[in-house]
RNA sequence: GUGCCAGUAGCUCAACGGCAGAGCAUCGCACUGUGGAUGCGAGGGUUGUGGGUUCGAAACCCAUCUGGCACCCCA
């Protein structure tokens, strides 16, 4: 143990029943973003700082991201986030590409913030985005595929729940309430804050932020206002949209939900565990029309959002909804070596097996059975076969069943096609 | 970046100023052509790391690292 270099703070060492994990999530999300279309891309882990500098979220940059010189003096960012790569992509070839563009994406990210539960340094994220059109139906699609995606993941709506609001709604709240565009910023901020902070705190904190006690009690009456989005024609429309195609379900309006990143214009929504004990959001996105053209690009309208893999999968784990079945044994036939003499025997049967198809494990080492055995049973291999002498000299192998203990000997020439309907049936 | 809590065998934990222990796991044997069960035995530790207090520190103090909780922020 002694002089062990410990990993970097905030990654994770994904060990093979972690790992299982991780690919069956990524296998989610590769199924739910396909079935609507979505195309996977990916982009560049190092990006130039000044990408980020445009539009994301002040702290985000200067705060939150891996920044070093390259060895020419250049500022390299390990990305924060995909949104403004998908922008830069995009615009690069907006005059080629397809519009409306689906595109989705499952990669690693990194922030450097403080480690704990449901937050790391390193983690992936579903980025998926829909591009190039500015309607409210295509805002219920992205929202649509939350449902849809946990639905597949087997979980309902007393666990999960995706809270949806508008941006242009709450500005135009605001400006009703006499608060300045310059001073909205803040006041999206107290309202992101609301929540946390007791009652008292909160309207000292609001006055020092110099709002009236008249704006005040304004902005409280917005937040506790659940019937606010009748309102807007936008929100109207999505949820009417979801209604129609019965992904209505998991679905709340929220006017306290406002997402930090300043690229946002209309829609915002974000999804939370309501059922159990994880605070942190699972996943939080919305519209933003002004990025392409903010990156250089002209301007397109988007939609998307993005979810980390850390919340979601602690959220499976604690609802039970990761199946036991995603881990399967490395392989399903164990074949067992006996001495020197027939050790080239079993290696060759085994490379017959696999050339069938079957994923097979053999024993490197001439060893007593008792410990092959422990070994296949350990492992949870379902099949062991021993080829030992007694079976040489009559051209046949025995195979076991680890499941149930039976035995029966088979000819060497019937093994592929007998293992393959044994594999079969069980 | 701020505040609080915790780190002891591979894992879960005990010992709480006085000989570092248990359960599980691992390895060996009973069982050299047959796994799971059982029995017996063995190995395994600079108590996260560095310093301090003390006759004596796993324990108390300081620093540091790592993790967890609440902020900040966010996936």
């Amino acid at each position: 143990m002694k002089n062990m270099i410990t990993p970097v703070k905030g990654t994770r060492d994904f060990y093979p029943e972690i790992k299982a994990v991780h690919s069956w999530l990524y296998s989610k999300v590769r199924k739910v973003s396909e079935r609507y279309g979505y195309q996977e891309y990916e982009g560049p882990f190092l990006e130039s700082i000044d990408l980020y500098a445009a539009k994301s979220g002040e702290e985000l940059v200067k705060e939150q991201s891996f920044v070093f010189p390259d060895r020419g003096g250049d500022l390299i960012t390990l990305r924060p986030e995909l949104t403004p790569t998908l922008a830069r992509m995009v615009a690069q070839r907006q005059k080629q590409l397809i519009f409306p563009l689906r595109w989705w994406s499952f990669g690693p990210f990194w922030r450097y913030e403080k480690p704990q539960k449901g937050r790391s340094r390193e983690f992936y994220q579903w980025n998926i985005d829909l591009i190039g059109v500015n309607t409210p139906q295509a805002d219920a699609e992205l929202i649509a595929i939350i449902v849809n995606f946990f639905q597949e993941l087997g979980l309902d709506s007393k666990q999960v729940k995706i809270f949806v609001n508008d941006r242009l709604l709450m500005e135009s709240e605001l400006n009703l309430l006499g608060i300045p565009s310059t001073q909205q910023p803040a006041v999206f901020r107290l309202i992101d804050r609301r929540e946390k902070m007791a009652a008292a705190d909160w309207e000292r904190y609001s006055l020092e932020e110099g709002l009236t006690q008249q704006q005040i009690g304004g902005v409280k009456s917005i937040l506790d206002n659940k019937d606010l989005w009748k309102k807007s024609e936008n929100l109207i429309t999505i949820f009417d949209t979801l209604k129609a195609i019965n992904l209505i379900n998991f679905v709340e309006y929220d006017p306290n939900i406002i997402r930090g990143l300043d690229y946002y214009t209309a829609t915002v929504f974000e999804a939370k565990d309501i059922g159990g004990t994880v605070r942190r959001s699972i996943l939080g996105g919305g519209r933003y029309d002004n990025l392409l053209a903010d990156v250089g690009g002209e301007q397109v309208p988007a939609v998307g959002f993005a979810m980390g893999d850390v919340v979601i999968s602690l959220i499976l784990e604690n609802y039970g909804c990761i199946p036991p079945q995603i881990f399967n044994p490395p392989a399903s036939v164990f074949v067992t070596t006996f001495s020197n003499e027939t050790l080239l025997a079993s290696l060759s049967l085994a490379e017959t097996l696999r050339a069938q198809g079957m994923n097979v494990i053999t024993y490197p080492e001439v060893v007593n059975l008792n410990k092959q055995l422990k070994f296949a049973d350990r492992m949870k291999i379902k099949y062991a076969i021993f080829l030992g002498p007694d079976e040489i000299a009559q051209s046949v192998c025995t195979l076991k069943s680890l499941s149930n203990g039976s035995q029966e000997k088979i000819p060497l020439s019937e093994v592929p096609a007998r293992l393959s309907q044994i594999l079969d049936e069980g």
